[in-house]
DNA sequence: GCAGAGCGGAACGATCCGTTCCACTGCTAA
DNA sequence: TTAGCAGTGGAACGGATCGTTCCGCTCTGC
């Protein structure tokens, strides 16, 4: 195969300008790629994104660099979200609006889902205690408009997010509605009824497991 | 092999008695394993086991059979629990209750979460189907009762599943009432509302996807 | 022109895993 | 008592997968 990138320059390039390029597809495509299979082999990313293996390689130390990358950005992502929602001023849409945007974005796949596969940095440790704070937040907000059940905790925002994580078919797109349905009949169950919720509600650090380095 | 000698009959001892022990032993042991990773290794059960490789294959032709074996035997359950929740007086309990003891014995990730992975045979096809009638059954009798919102449909059921499925930590007793709360969200949010579900719902045959054979 | 940045993709080595095979054990039947 | 064999443990094999390296090429920036 001669002929070396898939995406043509046009008009004028350089060979700098295709690097640069290639630094974006090959994210976009990495996370397209691990997003749909956290184990997916690393040949897949270079594939959908029309590179070879080498310009993986020129930019990544290895595939753990690349996984490390790409969680860190879906941290920032997460953190960027809770953020926002915070910013609006009704507390309950907010709580919503929050998780709508985060199901939709799948950032639960690019931050948990990809967790233990890769030795997380200081920085990472320090956003996601900066992403807990946010959630805490958030729900606190949300308790405050008396629409959401007291019995809720930051903790159940996990379970939730892991839930609709969980769903998928082949359809990308099908996928992002069956989620949203999903997630209104969850934000319908969150709001305020009678009886309590059954069992201990999770402990913080219960869902951490899969940071922790062990084996 | 009959028992020719009135000798013994009940006490099984010896060799004999060993082999239908480790029957029962390998199946558990499978599930187990295959429960907590589709894609474990079949010397995993084996070692689960307690037993070697041999009295692995001296059952099962290959993995798949295994496999083929274990999502059959969930399916039986779900068809059990189907029929025993319409059993029930009141359609809305039977309802809830039905979906408790899916989630709780774990048999979504016996069956959906093991599909694909050997080629089905026609009996299952059957079972499957039957399955899915009890589901309509069941879906239709809580309606009935006016309890669950309108806009549900039965194709919801194995998105709640899938959903609760998708829930685990380390501990299994954990898992089981965290699923548990989860299941309670999603039923609170299934009671009778006011908004619509958005989006088109949940065709059926869509979630077939894993059973259909194409790569 | 020319040095080298950037790249494609074959090749390599390390696992991993399903399956086969063989030696061994101790019932069971004669 | 003993020959035979069902049942077993586990090493060994062969195929597949995958991360990583490496070599030769192209084209650019100077």
């Amino acid at each position: 195969m001669p002929n070396p990138t898939g995406a043509t320059a046009a008009p004028l390039a350089g060979r700098r300008a295709q690097a640069a390029r290639n630094d974006a597809v090959i994210l976009e495509a990495a996370r397209a790629v691990f997003l749909d299979d956290p184990k997916a082999p690393i040949a897949a990313v270079a594939e959908r994104a029309g590179v070879g293996i080498s310009a993986l390689y020129r930019r990544y130390a290895g595939k753990e660099d690349l996984l490390r990358r790409l969680c860190h950005d879906g941290l920032g992502r997460y953190v960027a979200q809770a953020e926002a929602a915070l910013a609006e001023p009704d507390g309950w849409q907010g709580f919503g609006a929050f998780l709508e945007r985060v199901v939709d974005a799948d950032v639960h796949s690019l931050t948990v889902h990809l967790a233990g596969t890769f030795t997380p940095t200081e920085e990472m440790g320090r956003d996601a205690l900066r992403a807990n704070e946010l959630t805490v937040a958030l729900v606190e907000r949300a308790h405050a408009t008396g629409r959401l059940r007291p019995d809720v905790v930051a903790e159940d925002v996990g379970l939730l997010l892991e839930g609709c994580a969980a769903l998928r078919v082949p359809d990308p797109e099908r996928t992002r509605e069956l989620r949203r349905r999903h997630l209104a009949v969850l934000l319908a169950g969150l709001a305020v009824t009678d009886p309590p919720l059954p069992g201990p509600p999770p402990a913080a650090g219960e869902f951490d497991w899969r940071w922790r380095r062990e084996e």
